[in-house]
DNA sequence: TAAGCAAGTTGACCTCAATCAAATAGGAGG
DNA sequence: CCTCCTATTTGATTGAGGTCAACTTGCTTA
């Protein structure tokens, strides 16, 4: 998942299983920690999510760590540039995963359907990603982060009275490796948003979103 | 063309024609500042750099700018996300190119071998994006400056003795809003690599890396 | 219940790149 | 050749976010 600012797509993201038929291989489970795959590794299947959630990431020699997505229902991880993995994938949560192999994507091999499906998804991905460099390249801290919150309570938050519930199963370091600031820059943008009563924090992984417009505002560069 | 550091995948973007028979359609001309495609045009065609350089971009409306990619000879450009364009598509140099039909993307239709070389591409795409990712989040303006200017240099740089000379057919500011920097910064970081003898400007088109052992460690961080 | 530890928050300070402004260079057109 | 216009470079200053350090919180383990 890349996460900018709503837009009208942003129900096509909405959770289809593309199992069509018969599935091809049993679902596959893991635990929070555990890796799914890393880079390097030969790319054998692609996954969908079914429940949980993945973080992918990309390491710098150096120890520098930028997050590529963070895999929520619905999104297919895994795609394959020369037949190798170009991330690491770790689960964030106990996470649920539909597997299908390689050559669902690259030939049709018999399901027609799935091999659409899987394209479209990759395409998707494409336009998500491009989303994502405005976000990391022209965006100031308040409003990846605001544009952060906004997607996550657009796919994955939860109505509570007038406010939006969101959980978060990843760390303040995630988070400041996937939207290109560091763990203290993202601290202080949740307090100001606090202060602000924009938002609430529950406990570390609940935010309570109390101003759902005025988030969006702020994802959008109102300035502050 | 997502511009991060050298890797050894690079002689991988080298320019192989995709066409594999007898093409779909015929070779496509455009003059220097035309437009392929704009944002929310429907995708009929992808197109195969044949030469020239395209400039992918995408807008936020208060103005902000993110250039998406550069689009060099070997490129595939205009991978549909639900049938529509995502970035415009401008012609920095006089551009000619081989359109393919997006259905040759979608379903084999006929020619599978196309249809297999699109999705590699594709695939490719998604990996180059995500080492532009680390560079739009995790680099300082000197590294990418230079891993810019490396991977032009590989890409498209030509001998000049011992020295390596790369064209540069976009503006400073193209190179700043495809690197999330300000036309000053990038003026100021050449200057700098050129007072450290790293570079020579040439003409504003034209920089010749004079060593390039010294600008391939600033693009990793060797600091400055 | 306390001790220990990791994650998160807050504060003080600094730095890199942005901003604002002025100077220079290069081309196009008269 | 000169003028105008735009792109680029350079300079001065500011400010957002990084860095380093201290403090807090909450969880785990004994």
């Amino acid at each position: 998942m890349y996460v900018t600012i709503p837009n009208e797509n942003s129900t096509l993201f909405a959770f289809t299983p593309l199992v069509t038929s018969a599935p091809q291989s049993a679902e596959t489970r893991l635990k929070a920690g555990a890796y799914l795959y890393y880079e390097g590794d030969e790319v054998e299947w692609l996954y969908q999510v079914t429940s949980g959630v993945l973080r992918l990431t990309r390491l710098l020699s150096d120890g520098r760590r930028q997050v590529i997505a963070f895999g929520y229902p619905g999104d297919i991880v895994g795609f394959p540039s020369a037949n190798i993995h170009h991330t690491d994938c770790e689960a964030l949560t106990e996470v649920r995963l539909q597997p299908f192999r390689r050559s669902a994507l690259e030939s049709g091999e018999g399901d027609p359907q799935l091999h659409t499906a899987l394209l479209q998804a990759a395409l998707r991905e494409i336009s998500g990603m491009q989303d994502h460099f405005m976000m990391l390249g022209r965006k100031s801290a308040s409003e990846k982060l605001a544009s952060f919150l906004c997607v996550l309570a657009e796919r994955v938050g939860t109505k509570l009275g007038e406010y939006l519930s969101v959980t978060l199963p990843m760390s303040r370091s995630d988070i400041a490796d996937f939207l290109g600031l560091t763990t203290e820059t993202v601290s202080r943008t949740f307090t100001q948003m606090r202060k602000s009563k924009i938002i609430a924090i529950d406990n570390i992984y609940t935010v309570i979103i109390q101003r759902p417009d005025a988030l969006l505002g702020l994802s959008l560069g109102d300035c502050d």
